[in-house]
DNA sequence: GATGAATGAGTTTTCATTCAT
DNA sequence: CATGAATGAAAACTCATTCAT
C-alpha cells in the first residue's frame, strides 16, 4: 500500500513480475476453460498450463472461483471497450445511423473471442461475475436513453428508459443465441437488417 | 405375488413403487438444487433429501448428471404444456389477439416454478438438456409461422420463418432477462404491453 | 431332510426344478466368468446372466464365494474324470506305456474347458476351492505309487512316495505354464516327448 | 529454496521425500496385502497403514492396481538379484555343481519373503505383473541353454531350449507347489537331491 | 515470495446381501 | 419358494487448499 505512493521505482520489478505472473495465470484459465471445459478446469491443472506452481496461484488468487470470476471480468473489459467505440459516434446520428451503429456495436460484441464467450456464457455458473456482464449493458443504457430523448420528436417513445432496457435487451437475447445455438443457416447482414427494422419501427410506433 | 393375486389389478405394484420413488427423487433433486445450487447438488445429498438410500438412486439414475437432466426435462413438459394451452387459441386471432397471447403465454411459462426455472437456467452447465428447452422453442414456431402467413395482407413481413425466430428470440430473451435479473422495478403489466408493442410494430412495417 | 428319505417322489419335481435351478446359476456363473473375469463376476450379473432373481440365487448359495467354489469344485471333477478314464489303464502297462499314459491324461485335462480353466486358474484368488484342485492330485497320487511299487525291479526309486510326488508336481507345473502362457511355439507333440523323456530318465536312473 | 543452498548438496529433498514416500506407501501395501489379503487391500488401508494421506497414495500411483503391481515388480527385483548371484558361478561348472547350483538357486528364490511371495501367488489375480515374473525366467533361460550346449559331449540334449525350458518349468513348478501347499513332511534337502537327480537324469539320457 | 508435496474432506459409484411382497 | 426393489457400507478417486522448505 504504502508501497505504490513511494517515488523510488525499486520495487517495480516485483510489481512488474506480479502483473506478468497474473497474466500468465489468467490466460492459462482461459486455455483450459477452452480446452477442459469449466469443471474440468482444476486449480491444478492452470498451475501446469500456466506453468507456475499452485503455490503461486493462490499467491495471486483466494480461491479457484476468483480465477474464473477475473477472467470473466477481463472479457468483460474488452468487451465494454468494443462497445464503448461504437457508441461515442452516436451522438449526432439520424435515426437510420443510430440504430446500425447499436446493432453493428452488438455483433461486434459477440465477435470478441467468441469462443471463451461461449465457454463463459454456457458453463460457468451464474456466479457473481455473470451478473457484472449484465451489468455492463446498464453502463450505455444513459447513452441509449439520451439519444432517444434528443430525437424525441421524430420517435413515438411514451417511455424512453423503459424503451431503452427493452431493445438492449432483446437484441442482446436475440444475439446471444445466434451466437449459441449458431444456426448457420442464419445470414448475419439479414440478421442485423432485420434487427434495424424490428428497433425502427419499435421507436417510430405504428401509425 | 400375493399382490399380484389381490383384487387391485390397476397396476403393478412393483411398477407403482418404481414410479413413486423416481418421483421422490426427482423431488428431492429439485430441492437440493434450489438450496445447494447445482454444484451443491450432490447424489449423496439427493439421496438424503429423499429419504432413500444412495444405492435406490442409482438404480434408477445411472449418474449425477442424469438426475438433473431428468428434471429438467420434466420442467420443459410442463413449461410446453403451458405453451400448447395458449397458442391453441392463436388460430383465428386477430393480430392484436395474437400478439397479445403470444406475449401471455411467454410470460405464464416463465411463471412456472420460477426458482426451479432460475436455478436450471444460471447453474446448470449447459448439458444437453438445455438444448432441448431451446429445441422446443422451435417445436411451435410452426406455428407462429403459419399464422403470419394467413395474415400476410396484414402484414409487412418479408420472410416469415425469419420474423418468426426473430421475433421468439427477442421476447424469449427479453424475460430471460425480467426473470433472471429481477429488476423489480419492472411492471409485468407494462413490460407486456410494450412487449406487443414491439412485436405489432414490428409485424406491421414502419409506413 | 425327512424328505429325502420319504418314499413318495411327490416331492422330486420340486427338487428337480432345485436342481436345475442350481444348474442353470452355476452355468451363468461360469459364462459370466468368461466374460467378465472374476472382478466383474457380480452376483447380479450372474442372476441376469442366468435369467433369474438374485433373490433365487441366494436361496442355493450363501455368498458370492461360494458360487465360484461350486464352479471349481464341477471342474474339478470334470478333470478327474477324464484323469481316472485315462489312469485305469495304467495297471498292467510296461514303462513306456505307463508313462505315456500319464502324460497324455495330463494334457488331456489341460483341454477341459481351457477356458473356463485358465480364468479359474489365472483369476480366482487362491481361495479354499484351489486347494482342493491340488487335493486332487493326491487323490490319484496312490495309483501311481502303487503301479511304482509294482515295478521296483525296472526302476531306480528309493522313495515311491517321493518320487510320485515329484513327477505330478513337475509334469503339473509344465503343463500348467504350457496352457497359461501359451508359447505357441511349443509344438505339443515334441513336448508330451519330452516329457516322457523326462520321467523315464528319472524312473530308471542314470547309470 | 533455503535447502537448495544449505550444505547438502546430497539430495534434492524434494526427490528423496518422495522416494521415502513412495517407499513407505509400497512397504504399508505389502503389510496389507500380507495382513488382509488382495481383496481387502484397499488404498484407504493402504494410505491408513501407510500413515499417510490417501492423496498422496494418488499422487504416486494412479490407481489400485498400480499399488499391487509395483509391490510385485520390487520382489521381482530382489528375486532376480538372488539368481543372479547364484548363476554367475555356473559358467565353469561340472554337470553336478551345475545342477547343484540351479537347484539351490530357486530353492533360494523362494526363500526371499515368501509370506508376500505366496500372497502374491495365491491371491493377486494374473495381472501383466504376473507374466513379468514367468517373463524373467526367460531373462536366464540363456545362460542355462548356453550351458548345455558347452557340454553338449557329456549330455544327451538332443535340443537344449527345450531341455531348459522344460527343466525350468518343472523345477519351478515343483517349488511352487512345494512353497504353496506347505507339505511339511516334504525335507527339503531330500527334495533337493531329488530334484538334482531329475535334472541329472534327464540332461545325461537314459542307456 | 515461490515451490510443489501433502492433505483429507467429500464425491461418485459399486455390489453383496436382505426382506417385504 | 420366487421375486427384485431397496439397502448402505465401503471402495476408488478428486481437487481445492495449506504449509514446510
Amino acid at each position: 500500500m504504502a508501497g505504490k505512493r513511494l517515488v523510488t521505482p525499486r520495487k517495480e520489478p516485483s510489481q512488474r513480475r506480479s502483473r506478468e505472473l497474473v497474466d500468465i495465470i489468467l490466460k492459462a484459465t482461459a486455455r483450459v476453460l477452452l480446452k477442459d471445459g469449466y469443471e474440468g478446469c482444476t486449480t491444478n491443472r492452470v498451475a501446469e498450463a500456466a506453468g507456475v506452481s499452485i503455490g503461486s496461484v493462490y499467491q495471486y488468487f483466494p480461491n479457484k472461483e476468483s480465477l474464473v470470476v477475473r477472467v470473466m471480468e477481463r472479457h468483460q473489459e474488452k468487451l465494454r471497450a468494443v462497445l464503448s467505440e461504437h457508441l461515442l459516434t452516436l451522438q449526432n446520428a439520424t435515426l437510420q445511423q443510430a440504430v446500425k451503429t447499436l446493432v453493428r456495436a452488438m455483433l461486434d460484441v459477440h465477435r470478441v473471442e467468441p469462443k471463451l464467450h461461449r465457454v463463459l456464457m454456457e458453463q460457468v455458473p451464474r456466479i457473481g461475475a455473470l451478473k457484472a456482464l449484465h451489468a455492463q449493458h446498464a453502463a450505455y443504457e444513459p447513452l441509449v436513453v439520451a439519444w432517444i430523448e434528443s430525437h424525441r420528436d421524430q420517435l413515438d417513445v411514451p417511455d424512453a428508459k423503459m424503451a431503452t432496457w427493452l431493445l438492449i435487451a432483446a437484441v442482446d437475447g436475440v444475439l446471444q443465441r445466434v451466437f449459441l445455438d449458431r444456426p448457420s443457416s442464419l445470414d448475419e447482414e439479414q440478421l442485423a437488417t432485420e434487427l434495424e427494422r424490428l428497433i425502427v419501427s419499435y421507436l417510430r410506433g405504428v401509425t
